[in-house]
DNA sequence: TCTATAGATTTACACGCGTAAAAAAATTAT
DNA sequence: ATAATTTTTTTACGCGTGTAAATCTATAGA
């Protein structure tokens, strides 16, 4: 093997393809015929050649980058669907950059600034949410094609794609109501996730559909340690023997754990057999919830439809003429996931 | 304000600071006079410019970029430590470029490929072990500076920092066999992780050093998901009833997890009462590991300062005149953190 | 076989910034 | 104040690619 190639001009004569056809291809191989493509697929496996990632850019109209803004990938539950997502912008021929908010809105806008300083040909954002920036987040969707997933912020971006949450906290007020004592809805007082806001909304209207009174366990915490407010918070409530018996839905499923490890700690069992002093349920289907003491009950979001609804709507704004379409939204139903502590 | 500003040139014209002082300012800040500096970054405020990243990069000899690759971001433990890693690095006036794994020898060369494209002034790695492609981990590090921490891979970069299992596991065995029955060792037959290896044989010379015959509970399964395979095997083993009474100590604490939601399942009070059936253990302090139950008794590894040490090394070897240097290797010592398992 | 047409090539310029060298200006030391 | 030194400016070229327009060539349908 000779030296190592470095210009497309080089790689242009080595291989009798002309240098804007190279181009063309690097740019969507499916551009170019398929016999030429071949042969330039061979000649870049028996040179070894890559274009300059940098040159290759710098002229580009659109390059073939899509950011991926998750708020905290060190919670499980992003780090699965940012992965899941990740997967599906490398099928379709893109390359993923994935960033995390660190739950601050302040490393929210410094992502999306980094991220246009790269020319993505478009950004899948799921916001902080409450603690966002608005204004910024929706002066930098005007400037690149935005589609958000997981939590809404009006007027932001070409698109929303998440869960029902009326449907699924619906669905678990109805379980929970049918087979014991109906629940009381734990949660914090002022959520970050505007999720959270549209459950407690949901609670409320099934419990009145079932013509049971609401009531809501709300907690102080600021932050992003879940597991942490669901603890201590939860330790209070529970010792309260008032809440002996009860059935406690909790927002999502990182407070959950933390009850659970406090329910645990106070000698309390929880489950829905006779003896049991508690039931208690989450919503999220987050990976450790198969492994709490008990597993726990909860809800699984459909991340895999969100996720490719998600993606193939971003290929279409890339991809369209970009008819200045309505803003699209879509929900997609929770499913049941019933384990041992409810 | 007026319309963008698109080019340096214009940035520059506008600010009366020429382009040349300007190329020097965004290669380094501190590389102009401070008064110059304070002028720029008014404008920058002003005007708000900011270079053209293709462009910017692409003649440069060195970029501001230090690519970060993890086995799994998936694993809270290694969403942590990128976390404290990204900091690091952020503050050190670099970029850094967040990639996983996904457990997967082929994904890690290819994230190595990926970073290679963009020319990073340097690479820390986290290498998936026992499954690397050695050959092209070596190759890639002799082509750019890389700093091995987490796992070793020998002759694999010009570093390396991890915790010292022998210490960590000699402490913990110590202990467990100070307080109580002396513990069996819980892991996989076939680790991915080289840690592994050196924990099993930490804890083999530990037990022989009190005189005390090691017992080595060795459970088959691939992958990474970890907590299964501790609550599969666990279940197994658990249920032998010549385990009642005994202490384990797990290799890792995901492995724990599983094995005390097992034992929770299987009715077994795990703890250090008098009326417990088992003692359980585990090393890492994830972040789940106060919030089972019990809460896990386990070893916490110095992240703070594995990450410092090997971002200071990274930068060292950046500035450096970069003589061929001995490579460097450091372990740090782990410690205790007693809960309410063992 | 001729023609219409998709696809490839030739030619040429642009992109935005890095960087080198020499000259000028500003700062510091003497 | 003068010399020595640091910093900035001027000037000019190069990087590796994108892209447009005109021209040429292969393929397919009549």
């Amino acid at each position: 093997m000779g030296r190592k190639i470095k210009t497309m001009e080089e790689f242009a004569s080595l291989s009798g393809i002309s240098r804007p056809t190279l181009s063309k291809f690097f740019n969507d191989a499916q551009s170019v015929k398929k016999s030429t493509r071949l042969k330039i697929e061979q000649a870049i496996e028996k040179h070894d050649y890559r274009p300059n990632f940098y040159a290759m850019n710098q002229n580009r109209r659109k390059t073939k980058n899509i950011g991926l803004v998750v708020p905290n990938l060190t919670d499980p539950f992003f780090a699965g669907i940012a992965r899941k997502l990740e997967e599906l912008i490398v099928l379709s021929g893109y390359n993923p950059l994935l960033l995390s908010s660190h739950g601050g809105p302040e490393q929210e806008i410094a992502n999306l600034d980094s991220l246009r300083s790269i020319k993505p040909a478009g950004v899948l954002l799921a916001p902080l949410g409450r603690a966002s920036n608005v204004k910024k987040l929706k002066d930098f969707s005007t400037l690149v094609p935005t589609v958000l997933f997981d939590a809404n912020v009006e007027g932001v971006g070409e698109a929303f794609f998440g869960s029902d949450n009326h449907q699924s906290i619906g669905l678990m007020v109805d379980y929970l109501a049918r087979t014991g004592q109906p629940p009381k809805f734990f949660e914090m007082k002022d959520p970050i996730n505007p999720n959270a806001y549209k459950r407690r909304a949901a609670y409320i209207s099934a419990m009145e559909k079932l013509g049971l009174e609401p009531e809501l366990l709300q907690v102080k915490g600021d932050g992003w340690n879940f597991e942490e407010i669901g603890f201590a918070s939860g330790r209070q409530i529970i010792q309260d023997s008032k809440y002996r018996g009860s059935t406690i839905l909790c927002s999502n499923d990182r407070l959950a754990i933390g009850l659970l490890s406090a329910a645990y700690e106070s000698g309390l069992k929880v489950g829905h057999s006779a003896e049991c002093d508690l039931r208690v349920a989450g919503h999220d289907d987050h990976p450790f919830s198969r492994y709490t003491c008990p597993s726990l009950t909860t809800i699984a979001q459909d991340y895999d439809a969100i996720g490719e609804r998600s993606v193939s709507e971003m290929l279409k704004i890339i991809d369209g003429a970009n008819g200045i379409a309505e803003r699209s939204e879509e929900l997609f139903e929770g499913r049941l996931v019933m384990r041992s502590s409810a």
